[in-house]
RNA sequence: GGCCGGUUGGUCAAGGGGUCAAGACGCCGCCCUCUCACGGCGGAAACAAGGGUUCGAUUCCCUUACCGGCUACCA
């Protein structure tokens, strides 16, 4: 067998993968654990691969790789190597590497070791093995096919009697094996199932695919999630029947949602692509999720990729679970939003402003407003809407203990000073509020009881991005002025009643 | 059921035998102010429980509880 023919990187170069199965769209818990493999690659100047993991063949969902490129794309890790990019180790598609006989090849090897044997059993009789405790069932497979003779085992194969290969794992002793994160973990063998190695279609399971191209593709460290550390005892049987090196693990802990539970389809948030299409910008997708498990020296949370990969330790992971709390990924979003330069914030957000404020002319100043207000793009349709029209709103906003305005003090500044706005005609901020303020003054009233009123009339809201004056410039003359003539009607019909 | 992990404020988390137990989000209050937001300042809020070890445990050990994972011809 030529399992020394490996080849070890000439530089002695950290290498690590992302290694998903083309299922679906990609989970936040999946993109942490790629971003955790490329930062350990990039700030140890190594290398990050891409490797599909498509052995079963029932789950493959059509599209499913465009996905994992976009979204590795999207959240700016780059690879080095992949299906795509051949850098001397593929193919990179667990489905070609079977075609090629790679996982055969070390299963035969196995077996003539007696690491390994052939396995017949139906799927009757495995059923047959099961017992029940509890609520569920479970099975230890019996060995009973490593008892058959060399004869027979030749004769089934030559009659094409379906089969699988199972590791011969020993009934006695312990295995230990070392996370970096979590320390030893030992088990005793006798707690571990004789797994599966190759299935009856042929292809390897993933416990031994994982093992055979980690190996031969020199990954030094392997990141995965906290969900395959009881079965990683079982990976160092392998390693060792082979007398291949351990390599560095490092299991990271599981994201939940508010419930602790596993991140589903049901929480809405559960994917990359989910929370683009909720207006997040991957940017602080990817910063938030880097700090679900793992934080840097000091007390800066926004870092960018280049800070990210500066500052990453993967010794510091943390063990325990992380709640995904959107609401902290909201923040951090609105946080990138007010850093983004004016151009790439009205790529972004002119679409939204468009859509939900056509009528206005000045579509950049309605974003600028925007900009230090929201958290997501989608927050924009709700924090602008009212340009478009006014929404119906009730006169108790009048009322305001600060501003020291009523409804009935309202109606008497807004009659006042609709002359006084009507024959005014410079609608700028500054010049009206300086006229505004004027006017205050000349009536003994204060500014808020004129400002307050004015905002309340021409937005309908009792909260808006922007003072009275600007929602003025915006609006226009002609705009404000209904909607002032409509608020004194409204007040009007309000004092009737 | 067995095995393996985990448990610091509501959430993310730092720390790790002697601390007033960081910081962030959220929440509350104050300031700024034509409302809101931004910004600034301040506040409430935590070591799961019980036993050890120790002069001293949040920190080390054990037990219990709770949460999660594995126990598939899924990854």
């Amino acid at each position: 067998m030529d399992n020394q023919t490996v080849k070890i990187d000439p530089r002695n170069n950290v290498r690590t993968r992302f290694a998903p199965s083309p299922t679906g769209r990609m989970h936040v818990g999946n993109l942490r654990t790629a971003l955790y493999a490329y930062l350990i690659a990039r700030h140890a100047g190594g290398s990050f691969m891409l490797r599909i993991e498509d052995t079963d063949q029932e789950r493959f969902v059509e599209g499913a790789l465009d996905i994992i490129y976009r979204t590795l794309a999207y959240a700016g890790l780059s690879i080095d190597e992949g299906p795509d990019k051949d850098g001397g180790y593929g193919p990179y598609v667990q489905s070609d590497r079977c075609r090629m006989g790679i996982y055969q090849k070390y299963a035969e090897q196995l077996i003539a070791q007696g690491n390994a044997y052939y396995c017949f059993c139906t799927k009757e009789r495995l059923e047959s093995l099961k017992t029940n405790a509890g609520d569920k069932e479970f099975a230890m497979y019996d060995k009973h096919c490593l008892g058959l003779s060399k004869e027979e085992i030749a004769e089934k194969l030559a009659a094409g009697v379906p089969h699988v290969i199972r590791l011969n794992v020993p009934h006695e002793g312990t295995t230990t094996f070392h996370d970096v994160n979590y320390g030893d973990i030992t088990v005793d063998n006798a707690e571990l199932d004789d797994m599966i190695l190759i299935k009856s279609d042929g292809f390897p399971t993933y416990n031994f695919a994982n093992v055979i191209d980690d190996h031969t593709m020199g990954i030094t460290h392997v990141v995965r999630g906290n969900e395959y550390l009881a079965s990683s005892p079982k990976y160092n049987l392998l390693y060792d029947a082979f007398g291949w090196e351990v390599p560095v693990y490092v299991h990271c802990p599981l994201i939940t949602d508010e419930n602790r539970q596993k991140l589903s389809k049901r929480s809405g948030h559960s994917s990359f692509e989910d929370l683009l299409d909720q207006g997040f910008l991957p940017e602080a997708i990817v910063n938030f999720v880097a700090l679900l498990g793992w934080s840097p020296e000091g007390n800066s949370e926004i870092l960018s990729m280049d800070e990210l990969i500066e500052k990453f330790d993967f010794l510091k992971i943390n063990k325990s679970p992380a709640v995904f709390d959107i609401g902290k990924l909201r923040w951090m979003n609105g946080e990138y939003i007010k850093k983004m330069d004016d151009a790439a914030y009205y790529e972004k957000a002119m679409p939204y402003v468009e859509a939900a404020a056509p009528s206005i002319r000045d579509k950049k100043a309605l974003a600028d407003l925007a900009k230090s207000r929201i958290e997501t793009f989608c927050d924009i349709p709700e924090l602008l809407g009212f340009f478009e029209k006014v929404p119906d709103y009730d006169i108790s906003m009048y009322t305001h203990k600060k501003m020291k305005t009523t409804p009935a003090l309202s109606l008497e500044v807004l009659k006042k000073v609709l002359p006084a706005l009507e024959a005014f005609e410079d609608y700028t901020n500054d010049a009206l509020y300086a006229f505004l303020q004027q006017f205050a003054a000349e009536n003994g009233l204060k500014n808020g009881q004129v400002m307050w009123p004015i905002r309340t009339a021409v937005s309908g809201k009792a909260m808006t991005p922007g003072g009275a004056t600007q929602l003025m410039e915006l609006l226009g003359k002609e705009a404000s002025l209904t909607r002032i003539r409509a608020a004194i009607d409204k007040l009007t019909a309000a004092a009737e009643a």
